[in-house]
RNA sequence: GGGCGAUUAGCUCAGUUGGUUAGAGCACUAGCUCGACAAGCUAGGGGUCACUGGUUCGAGUCCAGUAUCGCCCACCA
C-alpha cells in the first residue's frame, strides 16, 4: 500500500529545504510576468513603495502578504495580474541616513564633499538597499512582475515627472511663493507638516516689556508680552491687542456660566474655578487692555527693545484677552500664527526674516549677527535683564516640533518655495487634457473628493471606494482633502528630482537677450515661461512681451521663470540661460510628487512606446496587436496601504491620476491593519520594536509567517503581535512588553544575566550585542504547514495509483458525499471573504474546513475503505480531488508548501476529479480556482452527519470520563425514537470506527444496567461496562441542573406576556420547541439518575 | 481642544439586520505513541462582554454618559 513517492516526504515539514527551490521555478517559469493580452480582465496592484531607507519589518510584510494574497486569487481566476514592484528614493529620509553615516564615518558633512559625490553615494547606498528589499519580498514570496520595477528616480519616472510639472506650471498649478515653511536647521530643507514629530521639552517661557514711546498720562509705559523663544523678538514687526477686550471677555464669561451649569458633579469645582479666574481678568486688565486698544486706534508705537526699532500696536483678533497680559508679538516671518495677522495686516506692518538657514542669525538680527539662535536666545535674555526689561520667566514643559528625520527642533521660516494649488481656481482645472477623458474640475483636491463620492459620474465611470470599510475611511481622505491647502512641493535637498525652472531677476540692460529668449520659446511646446510682477500675479510670455513693447511692463520690475519639460531641452541651452543671467533652480520636489505618479509613470505615461526602460527589463509600448501597457493595465485596480498613508499618498495619487489622465489610478483601496508590539504601539525600525519578516521566515518559513499574519488581518482593527526577543546571552526569550530598557530605550535587560542587549541593531560599535525578534504567535503557522504536509503526506502514502473515472452520486459513501457538501460550503466562504476584504475569516473557513472535517472526521472515516481493495478506487478518488482542492484553496495564503505538495500530487494522481476531471495545470500559482459547486451542497446528509458526530463524541466523552483506556473496545447501546433509530443505524459501522465502539446496538428499551450513560438531543447513549456511579451520578447532576437553569429561562420568558405579544412568531415557536426538548432532556436525565441511585 | 476607533476567556482576536445561558486559536488540566502528523490526537476547565444609565418582550450587539487605550488633526504669548 505505502507508495515510494511519498515516502520521500520527511516527517515534519521543512520549509528551509523547499522554499528556495519553489521561488526558483516560480522565476524560472516567468508566472508572474504580464503583459497585455486579449483578456478583458485585468488586476493590477501598484505595490506601495517601501522606502530605499531600510530593511522591512512585519508593518511592510502585512502589505506586501495582503497584495500577494489579492493578487495570487485573481492570478488563479484567470485575470491577466500585474503587480508592479519597486522603490521609493524617499528624498530626505535617505539623504538623512547616508550624510549620518558620511558624518559617523568620516566626519565630513555632504558640503564637504559636494552634490555630485552626495547624490552618487547616496545612489550606492540604494543599489544596496533596493536589493535588500527585493530579496525580503520574495523571501516572503511575492509575486511582482520583477522584470518591470520601478525606482522613482529612474529614467521613466524623471520623464514623468518633468512632464507632469510642466503641463502643472503651464497651466499654472504651480507657483513660487514667499511662505512660512518648517525649516530644518540641520538638514537645511523644509519639511512638510506630515514630517514632523512633537516631544515634549523642558523650557522656558518669558515676559518680556518693550517700552511704550512716548506714554501719555493713564498710559502703561511698557507693554508686556511674552514668548518661548527670546531670540524672535528680533524680528517682531508690531505688538497686537484685541480691538474690543471687554466685549471678547463677557462673551468667555458667559460661556463659562453656561459650562458651569451644564457640568458633571466631577467637572464643576474645575470649571467654577475657571469662570471665577476669568472674572478676576476682567477686574484685573480690562482697563489696561482698553487703554491699549484705545492707543493702537491712534496709531501708537512701542519701542522694540536691544533693536531701538519702533513697531506699531496695532489690534486683531490673534490677540487673546484671556491669556497672559492679554497682548502678543508678532513676529510675522516665525511663527504661524504671526505670519497670518501679518497677511491681514500687510500695508502696516513689515516682515523681518532673522535666520540663516542653518540656524544662525541673519544680518537683520543687528549685534546678534551670526550666532546660533540658541546662544541668541540666552545672550538677549541676559541684555535685556541688565536693561530691566524681562517681567518673568516661568519654567513650563513645551510640547516642540521636531523634524522627524534629523530629530533637531523645526524653525517656522520664511522661504521661498514651489506649491501646488490644490484649491479651486476660477476657471476650473482640465483634467485628462488631450485625452479622450478629458473633463473640468472646480480643483485638484476637489477632483480627488468627487471620486470618492459613489454617485460621482466621471467620463469612465469609475470612481474609487475604500474597504473594508468605506464609510469611515472615505471620510477621513474626505477631512484631509476639503483644507484644499496649497501643496509644498520643494525640498532643500540634493536627492531627488530637481525642479525643472530657470529663474532670474532682470535688470534693464538685459531686456532685449529676455525679448529674445522669450520670443524664442513662446510657441514652443516643451517650454514656459512665465513673467512673474512685484503683486506675485503672473503672464505668459506672449503677453509680456506684448506689455514689454508698450512700456506698461518694465523690465526691472518682473521675474522670469523658464520651465522646460525635457532634460535634453534644458540641457542645449544651458549656455545661454547662464550667459543671460537665469539660475537654475536647487532644489528638488517632495518624494510624494514622484510617487504620486507611480501608477501611470510606471506604465509608461505620457508615451509608452518611447519610455526609457532598463536592459532587460519588459518594453511597455504597443506590440503584436496588443494594447500599451499604459492602455491595458491603467487604471488599476487595488491600492492596499495602512490608514496613515491614505492622506500622504492615496489622496495625491487620485489627484496625480484623474490631472494627468482623466481616470482614477485605481477604483478600489484596501486598507489594512497596523502592527503593533505588545504593548499597543505601532511597530517601526525607527522604534526598535520591529520585527524582521526574514527572521520570522527562518525560524518558521513564510508560509508560516504568511498564515498568521492573514490571520491577523480580521477588519479594520489595528493587532498586537507581542514581540520577544532572544537574548544574546542566554538563548532564551524575552518578553519585551514586560523586559527594562537599559541605558538607552533601545535597550533591554536580559533579566536573567542582567546584561544589556540591544534591538535595533546600531549598539555593537559600544559593545552591546543585538538581540533577533520575533513573536510565538507564528508557532500557530508552523503548525498549520506542519498539519497540512503530514495530511498530504498520509494521502500521498494511500492513493496509490488514483485514477480517475467519472463517479455518480450513487458510488459515493455518506462520508465521501459528506466532504464534498462541507468542501462547497468553504469554497464559498473562502471566495465570499476574500471578496470582502477579511482575509481572517477566508483563511479560519479554509482551516475549519481542512483541519476539522477533512483531518480530524474524513480521513479518519476512510481509513478501512483504503485498506479494503473493494472500496479502495472511489476513496482514493475523492481523497485526491479533496486534496487538489484544499491546495488551490490555500495556495494564495501559503503558496510555498502548496506548491510543493501539488508536485507531488501532480506525480501520482494526474488526473483528478469527482463526476467531471478537474482543469489541471503543471503548477497550483497557475491552477484554476476553486468554483464552488452548489451541486455537491447537501443539507441532509449534513445534518446526519451531525448526529453521528455528535454521539460519537459523547461515547468518547463516558469512555474517558468513566477511565476506559483508548485501546479499549466497548459496547454501546442506543436508545432513541424511531426516526433518529433511521438515521444513526446505516451510520452505525462509521460510528463504531470513530468512537472505538466493538457493537453499537439500536435498542428502545430501558437503560441497560451496569452503563454509563450520556442524555444528548433525543437519545440516551449508553457506553457498557465502564460505569463508574459515583462519577456518573455526579455528571448527571450537573447536566441536570444546568437543563434546569435553561428550563427556568426559557419558562420565563414564555410565561412573559410582553414577549408572547411582541416577538415575532417564529421566535416564539423557537423558544417553545427548545423548551419542550429541554424538558424530555430533562426527564431522561433524571430517570437515569434515579435508576442509578436505586442500584 | 476637535475627530475617528477600540475595550469580549490568562494572551491574540471573531461575534452578520438585537432572538438558546457568548465562540476560535494559543496557553492551561487530564488521558493517549492507534500505520500521516506530540509542531499531533481525545476530552475538559476557564468570561457579570470596561463601567453607569436608557430604549426594548429581549442588549455583547442600539442610544447617552464615565473611565482607559490607540490613531489622526488643530492649538499652545
Amino acid at each position: 500500500m505505502q507508495d515510494e513517492n511519498a515516502t520521500e516526504l520527511p516527517k515534519q515539514y521543512d520549509p528551509g529545504i523547499i522554499e528556495g527551490p519553489i521561488t526558483e521555478r516560480w522565476l524560472g517559469s516567468k508566472c508572474f510576468a504580464a503583459a497585455p493580452d486579449e483578456r478583458e480582465n485585468s488586476y493590477v496592484i501598484m505595490m506601495p513603495l517601501p522606502n530605499v531607507t531600510g530593511a522591512l519589518h512585519m508593518g511592510h510584510a502585512m502589505d506586501n502578504v495582503m497584495q500577494d494574497l489579492l493578487i495570487r486569487w485573481h492570478r488563479m481566476m484567470g485575470d491577466n495580474t500585474l503587480w508592479m514592484a519597486g522603490t521609493d528614493h524617499a528624498g530626505i529620509a535617505t539623504q538623512a541616513v547616508v550624510e549620518k553615516r558620511l558624518f559617523e564615518l568620516e566626519g565630513k558633512t555632504r558640503h564637504d564633499i559636494g552634490r555630485e559625490d552626495l547624490v552618487k553615494r547616496i545612489w550606492a547606498w540604494k543599489d544596496e538597499y533596493q536589493q535588500r528589499i527585493v530579496s525580503q519580498q520574495q523571501a516572503m514570496g511575492c509575486s511582482c512582475d520583477w522584470d518591470r520595477q520601478r525606482f522613482t528616480m529612474d529614467e521613466v519616472c524623471e520623464r514623468a515627472v518633468r512632464h507632469t510639472f510642466f503641463k502643472m506650471f503651464r497651466d499654472g498649478l504651480i507657483y513660487q511663493g514667499d511662505r512660512l515653511v518648517n525649516w530644518d536647521c540641520h538638514l537645511q530643507t523644509a519639511v512638510s507638516d506630515d514630517e514632523l514629530e512633537r516631544k515634549l521639552v523642558h523650557g522656558h517661557f518669558y515676559h518680556l516689556r518693550y517700552p511704550v514711546i512716548d506714554p501719555k498720562p493713564g498710559e502703561p509705559s511698557h507693554i508686556i508680552v511674552a514668548t518661548t523663544r527670546p531670540e524672535t523678538m528680533l524680528g517682531d514687526t508690531a505688538v497686537a491687542c484685541r480691538a474690543n477686550p471687554g466685549a471678547v471677555l463677557d462673551e468667555l464669561i458667559a460661556q463659562a456660566e453656561q459650562k458651569v451649569t451644564e457640568a458633571s458633579d466631577k467637572d464643576r469645582a474645575d470649571d467654577q474655578q475657571a469662570l471665577d479666574s476669568l472674572k478676576a481678568r476682567k477686574d484685573s486688565h480690562l482697563d489696561v487692555l482698553n487703554t491699549i486698544a484705545a492707543m493702537a486706534a491712534d496709531g501708537r508705537q512701542v519701542m522694540l527693545p536691544l533693536q531701538d526699532r519702533p513697531i506699531p500696536i496695532i489690534t486683531d483678533e490673534w490677540a487673546k484677552p484671556e491669556l497672559g497680559s492679554g497682548c502678543v508679538k508678532i513676529t510675522p516671518a516665525h511663527d504661524p500664527n504671526d505670519y497670518e495677522v501679518w497677511g491681514r495686516h500687510k500695508n502696516d506692518i513689515d516682515i523681518v526674516n532673522i535666520l540663516n538657514n542653518d540656524g544662525s542669525l541673519n544680518d537683520n538680527a543687528g549685534d546678534y549677527q551670526g550666532l546660533d539662535r540658541f546662544e541668541a536666545s540666552k545672550q538677549i535674555i541676559s541684555a535685556l535683564q541688565e536693561r530691566d526689561l524681562v517681567e518673568g520667566i516661568e519654567d513650563r514643559d513645551l510640547e516642540i516640533d521636531h523634524s522627524d528625520r534629523s530629530k533637531t527642533i523645526i524653525e517656522p521660516y520664511l522661504s521661498k518655495q514651489w506649491f501646488v494649488r490644490m484649491s479651486d481656481i476660477p476657471d476650473g482645472v482640465t483634467l485628462g487634457s488631450g485625452t479622450e477623458r478629458e473633463f473640468k474640475a472646480p480643483g485638484l483636491a476637489q477632483a480627488a473628493i468627487d471620486a470618492v463620492n459613489p454617485e460621482w459620474e466621471s467620463p469612465t465611470g469609475r470612481n474609487l471606494t475604500f474597504h473594508p470599510d468605506p464609510v469611515r475611511y472615505g471620510k477621513l481622505y474626505k477631512n484631509w482633502l476639503v483644507e484644499k491647502r496649497d501643496w509644498c512641493i520643494s525640498r532643500q535637498l540634493w536627492w531627488g528630482h530637481r525642479i525643472p525652472v530657470w529663474t532670474g531677476r532682470w535688470s534693464g540692460q538685459q531686456l532685449l537677450s529676455m525679448k529674445m529668449l522669450i520670443s524664442a520659446h513662446k510657441d514652443r511646446d516643451d517650454v514656459f515661461v512665465w513673467v512673474v510682477l512685484p503683486n506675485e500675479q503672473r503672464m505668459p510670455a506672449a503677453d509680456a512681451l506684448a506689455a514689454f513693447e508698450s512700456g506698461e511692463l518694465k523690465a526691472d520690475q518682473v521675474e522670469i521663470q523658464v520651465c522646460f519639460r525635457d532634460k535634453d531641452g534644458e540641457e542645449a541651452i544651458t549656455p545661454m540661460l547662464s550667459s543671460v543671467g537665469l539660475k537654475a533652480d536647487p532644489d528638488v520636489l517632495d518624494t510624494w510628487f514622484s510617487s504620486a505618479l507611480w501608477p501611470h509613470a510606471t506604465l509608461g505615461w505620457p508615451d509608452p512606446a518611447t519610455a526609457p526602460i532598463g536592459e532587460g527589463q519588459t518594453h511597455l509600448d504597443a506590440t503584436d496587436g496588443a494594447s500599451s501597457c499604459l492602455d491595458y493595465f491603467y487604471p488599476g485596480s487595488c491600492l492596499v496601504t495602512a490608514r496613515d498613508i491614505i492622506t500622504l499618498w492615496v489622496a495625491r495619487m487620485q489627484i496625480m491620476g484623474l490631472y494627468n489622465l482623466g481616470d482614477v489610478p485605481f477604483t478600489d483601496s484596501f486598507i489594512h491593519a497596523n502592527i503593533q508590539d505588545g504593548k499597543g504601539n505601532k511597530m517601526s525600525k525607527s522604534a526598535g520594536n520591529g520585527i524582521d519578516p526574514v527572521d520570522i521566515i527562518e525560524q518558521y518559513g513564510a508560509d508560516a509567517m504568511r498564515y498568521v499574519v492573514c490571520e491577523l488581518q480580521t477588519g479594520t482593527q489595528d493587532v498586537r503581535l507581542p514581540v520577544h526577543a532572544v537574548s544574546p546571552f542566554t538563548g532564551k526569550t524575552v518578553d519585551l512588553a514586560k523586559a527594562k530598557h537599559g541605558d538607552s530605550i533601545f535597550t533591554y535587560l536580559c533579566p536573567e544575566s542582567g546584561k544589556e542587549f540591544d534591538v535595533l541593531g546600531t549598539m555593537q560599535d559600544h559593545g552591546i550585542p543585538a538581540a533577533k525578534l520575533f513573536s510565538e504567535r507564528f508557532e500557530i503557522g508552523r503548525a498549520f504547514c506542519n498539519k497540512l504536509w503530514n495530511s498530504a503526506r498520509f494521502a500521498l502514502m494511500n492513493l496509490g495509483e488514483a485514477e480517475f473515472r467519472p463517479l455518480a452520486a450513487d458510488e459515493l459513501a455518506i462520508e465521501d458525499r459528506w466532504i464534498l457538501s462541507r468542501l462547497n460550503g468553504a469554497m464559498r466562504v473562502v471566495h465570499e471573504q476574500l471578496e470582502l476584504y477579511t482575509p481572517s475569516a477566508a483563511i479560519n473557513a479554509a482551516r475549519e474546513f481542512f483541519w476539522s472535517d477533512f483531518c480530524d472526521w474524513y480521513v479518519e472515516i476512510i481509513k478501512p475503505r483504503l485498506r479494503d481493495s473493494d472500496q479502495t478506487a472511489v476513496a482514493r478518488q475523492v481523497l485526491a480531488a479533496v486534496l487538489d482542492q484544499i491546495l488551490r484553496l490555500f495556495h494564495p495564503f501559503v503558496p510555498f508548501i502548496t506548491e510543493a505538495i501539488w508536485e507531488k500530487l501532480n506525480a501520482q494522481a494526474p488526473k483528478r476529479g469527482i463526476d467531471t476531471e478537474l482543469p489541471m495545470s503543471a503548477m497550483v500559482i497557475n491552477a484554476r480556482w476553486p468554483i464552488a459547486r452548489d451541486d455537491w451542497q447537501d443539507a441532509a446528509v449534513e445534518t446526519e452527519f451531525e448526529m453521528a458526530q455528535e454521539v460519537v463524541k459523547n461515547i468518547r466523552d463516558l469512555r474517558q470520563s468513566h477511565g476506559a483506556s483508548p485501546g479499549k473496545e466497548v459496547d454501546v447501546e442506543i436508545t432513541t425514537n424511531a426516526a433518529t433509530r433511521t438515521v444513526l443505524e446505516p451510520l452505525g459501522g462509521l460510528i463504531a470506527g470513530m468512537a472505538n465502539a466493538s457493537s453499537i446496538k439500536f435498542d428502545a428499551a430501558a437503560k441497560p444496567t451496569n452503563a454509563a450513560t450520556a442524555v444528548v438531543k433525543g437519545m440516551e447513549i449508553h457506553v457498557l461496562g465502564v460505569v463508574d456511579v459515583e462519577k456518573e451520578i455526579a455528571k448527571l447532576e450537573k447536566q441536570a441542573a444546568k437543563i434546569d437553569g435553561q428550563i427556568k429561562g426559557k419558562r420565563g420568558k414564555l410565561e412573559n406576556q410582553g414577549f408572547l405579544d411582541k416577538a415575532p412568531g417564529a421566535v416564539v415557536q423557537k423558544e417553545q420547541q427548545a423548551l419542550a426538548q429541554l424538558e424530555g432532556e430533562l426527564t431522561s436525565v433524571q430517570n437515569t439518575l434515579s435508576e442509578l441511585r436505586s442500584n
